[in-house]
DNA sequence: GGCGTCGGGACCCGAA
DNA sequence: CTTCGGGTCCCGACGC
């Protein structure tokens, strides 16, 4: 199993920092997707592919207004559309916070972010996701095997027919 | 054609 | 005031 151990206490956010109002935080993208896959509300734009594995996929029908509300809730002066929010999901691509995979409208979260989402997620769950931190990631192209889910280095991230 | 995806590039805004 | 992170916005191109 990967060590994904201390990444948390490096991320931390040292004490002498100064203090947020209200716990008012700047949101990130994943961290309201996050959010989002928790909110039974918004179940037809985004859910679950794999919760385990942190891959998740937007509905096609209501992606738009999941994108809206990501808007809104950055009180953008334009109304953000999936397009637009999906720009920003591929840059996740490049720092290896989310992944891009090649199904429709389909993504998923790394171990470390995940972890950093819901630290009371055993790391059991999320073993073979592979992503060490410091590493690079290039998202989709030339690292999809029709058949399953499976990366460029040939981990196997949904075990369906092995 | 429609839908989804990709990535360059300019720009914006808040934090450092 | 400048830099930087994290988008935001627009766009042309491409694949299915």
């Amino acid at each position: 199993m990967p060590n994904i151990q201390e990444e948390q206490t490096v991320q931390m956010v040292h004490p002498s920092a100064p203090p947020q109002k209200h716990g008012s935080k700047k949101l990130r993208l994943f961290e309201y997707l996050h959010e989002a896959l928790h909110d039974p509300d918004l179940r037809n734009c985004i859910q679950w592919v794999d919760k385990a594995n942190g891959i998740f996929q937007f509905v096609s029908k209501n992606k738009e207004r999941l994108a809206e509300l990501w808007g809104k809730k950055k009180g953008n002066r334009k109304i953000m559309t999936y397009q637009k929010m999906a720009r920003a999901l591929r840059n996740y691509g490049r720092t290896g916070e989310i992944l891009k995979i090649r199904r429709k409208l389909m993504y998923q979260f790394s171990a470390i972010v995940l972890q950093r989402l819901s630290p009371a997620c055993s790391l059991d769950n999320v073993f073979y996701q592979y992503v060490q931190p410091g590493v690079e990631y290039w998202s989709t192209h030339d690292c999809w095997d029709n058949s399953r889910f499976v990366y460029n280095s040939g981990y196997q991230v949904y075990p369906q027919f092995c």
